[in-house]
DNA sequence: TATGAATGAGCATTCATTCAT
DNA sequence: GATGAATGAATGCTCATTCAT
């Protein structure tokens, strides 16, 4: 391709950006700051990006590329529903704990304080959500689970694997405890919540 | 008399700082804000508490306690172990959902980002932990449960439910699904997924 | 006397204030760190001196009355007039040595910037000026000096009193050198400055 | 130009300062008057230098640069080395008299208040005192004075001219007294001081 | 006498953003 | 494409002072 310099101020910009998110968090992300660290003006990112809004959507937007990207691999490496279920959940919690600072800036921020982020980018977590539904409707049929409402029941295997990488990542867990034993346990227990014979009512 | 004028002030200041919490998230919190929401100058504020973290840190104090009274509460209200670990997690939950502006100090801050917050105050959320493993153990010792290691599922449970309180309190997950319902499937689950014919390991 | 419970923390005022002034300096004084060091309320203070300037100006006054009273007492001892001004020179260098505090507030302040400190309250310095002066007249009267206008010698004896204390203070002279050697020898230069044989014009 | 505009607002801001640091000396300085003052926003101030400490420092360096080029000016100016020491002293006299804000920053900070202010920039006054020493020996070898310690008399010299000039710009002196009069008085003093026959130990 | 509570103006500093060049 | 210069509003915090009690 053409503009390859221009790429290359611009993809520093972006990493740079991914860098602060980590150590500092979304609000004490400071253009000064990213520009010191690019080595490149303020200027010059306003050229890249139309504002810091605009620059922390190119990357949420990244964000979600990647992780559906790799869900969708997932998903098609595995026809068995159970393992896929597994296969999923267990992808997700990875691209969280890989990636803390996409991590952040795509589920971790509250709508009110960012109404400037557009919603319809959210949405695209939905794409995973169905792919989880999916393995449960199929398992269901297969009859290896009972599910009544798959995508309820998405949302709420998301929400414990939600709630598990964001106390990781928060290390508010007791640090006695194993990490890798903890998400294991969970990943365990997730296919064990659905088990046919559970189902009671 | 004197002490409930002063306290008004103090009361005031703590009840509006909360407000700006849920509103504006932590970072927002300017004492500047507070001031001019509760009509009084920014010195004020300075008079009684020494810094805009102390003020913080009292409003994590005052979340922990009422955290933990009610869990207490709750814990010795029911003597059968499995109830109590039902009602522990609803009373989890509720607490999470009717006070957002304490749960997002006192569970929702990155450590990087609030050093200063004293981590010693924040250790009091074992205490809930707690509570909720010595359900489960004692559910284990009645052969209602089969939980190996108690302290660990009750970190589990912990993450399922924060993850559910902190999807829906960012407004996450898919509005189309009643909050209620997907409350109550969750609370069912948790006691499933520690049923005893499920243990396999 | 009476009223010795008022006098104890008014002089406790005094006190802590002269000690916070050769520690950080006027511009560093504040009411509220006086307030707390004397364990008192700022309206304490504001009892027993109208302003913060005033109580200041007490500082200033107490300084000079310690001054010109040694100098005084120092000028009555003895009858020699050479002798007396090297005594009143070693007794004002001494008094700025051990009263840092006090030298600062009489001598340092530049009017400029503290116009509400009544010009009329240092005019006091001059009293000390006039005990020097009469030692130099006299000196010339018995012939052991020669001092043309004894009123503007005073003058420079005391700059240059005064800038080597204030050198001195200020710990910018280098440090190898021995401070009292350099105070005896300033001293033996101010005796020698106005022998009779110097004079040439 | 471009880089004249620059300069032009950067010198400006240092011109300002140094007159605000007369009128009201350092501790009353702030930026936000210095801004109102120049006519640029706070920013701006902050924009050409790090913080108000290094906007302070770099007044600091111009003064000493100015001063020792002006010093060693006249000092290779004569070669008498006692003309060349009268020349050295009145060449002070006059940097401190015509530059009273410089001269502050200087010579009259306190170390205790000013730690910030790094201590090898101030240093930089030693050089002068070694011009004044060298006359002092030179005049010596020659016989024109006796001088035993050189380095310990320019530090006497130099408490003499700072005395002179800290006492007639805080206005403190006698206003009836003539300025220049005292000044020249004191100069010639300077010379008596270390006349060779005076020295008598 | 003494205090606790309050104020308003001030402080140094940082921020996202703009724009002529 | 990129930069240096500038802005205005915001930040947490401190200050001397007042005053009802």
């Amino acid at each position: 391709m053409a503009a390859s310099s221009e790429n290359h101020i611009r993809r520093s910009i972006l990493d740079v950006t991914r860098h602060l998110l980590v150590q500092n968090g979304i609000t004490n992300l400071s253009m000064r700051m990213i520009s010191r660290r690019v080595g490149c003006s303020v200027g010059t990112i306003y050229f890249h990006f139309k504002s810091k809004d605009a620059l922390v959507h190119t990357l949420i937007e990244e964000g979600f590329e990647l992780l559906i990207a790799i869900m969708e691999q997932t998903a098609s490496r595995t026809t068995n529903p159970l393992q896929r279920l597994k296969a999923l959940c267990e992808t997700y919690i990875q691209f969280a704990m890989k990636n803390p600072e996409y991590y952040e800036i795509m589920f971790m921020l509250k709508p009110e304080r960012m109404e400037r982020y557009p919603a319809e980018k959210y949405r695209r977590a939905r794409h995973t959500l169905i792919l989880i539904a999916e393995a449960l409707e199929e398992s269901t049929r297969r009859k290896l689970l009972l599910v009544k409402d798959p995508y309820q029941a998405a949302h709420l295997l998301w929400a414990f694997m939600h709630g598990l990488v964001s106390l990781l990542q928060a290390r508010r867990m007791d640090a006695r405890l194993d990490q890798q034993a903890l998400i294991d346990a969970a990943i365990e227990k997730i296919t064990v919540m659905f088990r046919a014979d559970n189902e009671n009512g």
